[in-house]
DNA sequence: GTGAAAGCGCTAACAA
DNA sequence: TTGTTAGCGCTTTCAC
């Protein structure tokens, strides 16, 4: 069962039937047909490997994920996997398994043992050690998310999504705006969340609208993580110093509250929602709620967000690394498209 | 950059080399030591291809999934490769990529390669092209989800799951239960839902219960698709047939209307949650809801579910093909576990 | 404990 | 258009 087999059956020698195979030019079409149909009823399945060591090309790529179970790590790997397929590329993943996973074994060995061609990662930041070998494969490299110094990045400019939201709440008139943020410990994820956090304060400041500092609340980017921040923000103490008197049962007065709350995703913005609705406080009578993502829970419920669209970032990647292992100069990556999807969770502020 | 450069720094011939790097007996620990230290100096990554080549064997299984991004599949591979970095096993991904997909060419190309030395298919439903395809790889291979016949399968026993939510129900005095099922159509899963919904009916007609056909709906296994399937249950036409007077703005009244919604995961529970809360039915003063999954959200709302472990699932695939792989006989997998939760969302029916 | 040599299954010059 | 001849980088008998 290798090509060795439909060689003698066909009688005729290996490097034909391997061209023929390839569907390269210069091999007679009824040569082609015949060593086809041959192989096709011997069951000949080509072996990568023995093609890889020839070539040095392994017809694959890393993917190289925090963790998998997040929504944008999913859809992206499905836009990778998508254009990946029409390559005729295999996709192999390297999970780094969060913060517990290790970390190091993975890189040595696995990633560098030229089983693939190209590495996308996923939001991740190297330490100088990971940067400085996987500069040393010499392979083709991208990063989706946050922009990684020295590498070429494909993602939305987090700074004016942050923007954009703001805009959209300053816009329905509102001045007390909360922010729900802060690091994805599962996600290893670190310069978006700075860097939307940032957008946040520099669109506020640039408004002349004061932030306290208590309405930078970490929602870990989970549900549940939001939820929290929300309970915090909407329940506890207001805007001002920790204890408050006539608050009634520790929950902040309305007048003491945001009026709306900025999250740094989606799933953050339904865990605030959530709080909000347990606290009794209407959306978007009460209080307006943005997220950022395009998740199709906030679809659902009708949540107002900045949508970007993972899949198409994956699918940018692939594209550009696969170009570059065709021997394509690196190019400019275009920033990926972010949209103000207005929904039912934002409106003016109560007055 | 190879073994052969190692071999001739260290005055050493390539295969004794190769067996220090193994770590084969039979070498002198001073000689390990030597080539270990001369390998790192050179950054020395060695080349999967020759070793399979050489070896037959790649040292990576492929997993198989209908899409990825759907809690599940998203653990379950998490679970995979988990087990499979332990092993020093790469894992390389074959996203059919839902009913879009060209499932066709995913098979044929890649698949087969001998790429990977064991599969995981994630609850794949196979024609028999496909099936006998993959039988020729002789390549160990275990289904994770439904049973698929011919092929060992790690699962929840979907029967006894549905039984004990109905038992759950049941026992806190429900009579009137309804269930949210159907196909998910982009995870092309087939045998679970009807395993879920047949032991959804065998359960209640167990207790003598009877089921209006109306009250098996079709939730599409999302989020999007039970809410609507909670609408549809809810607020629509009741247990009888179509048109009702009286019934105030098209709302089905208390009476005619479940007690209960089985769904047969987590996520669609969650849909018919926001149905039940759009049309301001009190969860669970006036209804009970039951899913399956152990979604995370649903524990951030406090869903009574029956929880599985998809991870725990995805190591014991991973165990059982490696093993498999290392020469060991096919064994039987247990079933895996699932557990009832009981939260919020659960408790006697209105009088 | 170590070395020499023969492949693993394919591709890639170079001839014919 | 097809065949010949070398390898790709590793593992693996079989000697030493």
């Amino acid at each position: 069962m290798g090509i060795q087999e439909i060689a003698t059956v066909t009688g005729l020698s290996k490097a034909t039937v391997s061209r023929a195979l390839r569907g390269l030019p210069s091999v007679a079409d009824t040569t082609v047909d015949h060593v086809r149909r041959v192989a096709d009823e011997l069951g000949y399945v080509p072996s990568s490997a023995a093609a890889g060591l020839a070539t040095g090309r392994q017809r694959a790529v890393g993917v190289v994920v925090p963790v998998i179970d997040r929504w944008f790590y999913a859809k992206a790997i499905g836009g990778v996997d998508a254009e990946l397929r029409r390559a005729g590329y295999d996709l192999v993943l390297y999970n780094l398994g969060g913060p517990g996973g290790d970390r190091d074994r993975a890189f040595r060995r696995s990633m560098l043992r030229h089983r693939v061609d190209a590495l996308v990662l996923l939001s991740l930041v190297l330490d100088e050690t990971e940067r400085s070998e996987l500069e040393l494969t010499r392979h083709p490299m991208i990063v989706i998310g946050g922009p990684t110094p020295g590498l070429r990045n494909v993602g939305v400019d987090d700074v004016a999504v942050a923007a954009t939201a703001v805009g959209h709440l300053l816009g329905l008139g509102h001045r007390r705006i909360a922010y729900v943020g802060g690091q994805d410990e599962a996600g290893m994820n670190v310069a978006v969340p700075f860097r939307r956090r940032d957008g946040f304060l520099d669109a506020m400041a640039g408004a002349g609208v004061h932030v306290p500092p208590s309405w930078l609340v970490d929602g870990r980017f989970s549900f549940a993580g939001g939820a929290a921040a929300g309970g915090l923000l909407l329940a506890g103490s207001g805007s001002g110093s920790g204890a408050r008197a006539g608050a009634g049962a520790g929950s902040a007065s309305a007048s003491e509250r945001p009026t709306a709350v900025f999250c740094a995703s989606d799933e953050m913005a339904l865990g605030v929602l959530l709080a909000a609705r347990r606290l009794g406080i209407a959306v978007p009578g009460e209080l307006s709620v943005i997220g950022i993502d395009g998740h199709e829970y906030g679809a659902a419920v009708g949540l107002t967000t900045i949508a970007q669209d993972p899949e198409a970032q994956g699918r940018t990647a692939a594209c550009a690394v696969l170009a570059e292992v065709d021997g394509a100069r690196p190019g400019v990556v275009p920033p990926a498209l972010a949209t103000l999807v207005v929904r039912g969770t934002t409106g003016p502020p109560p007055r």
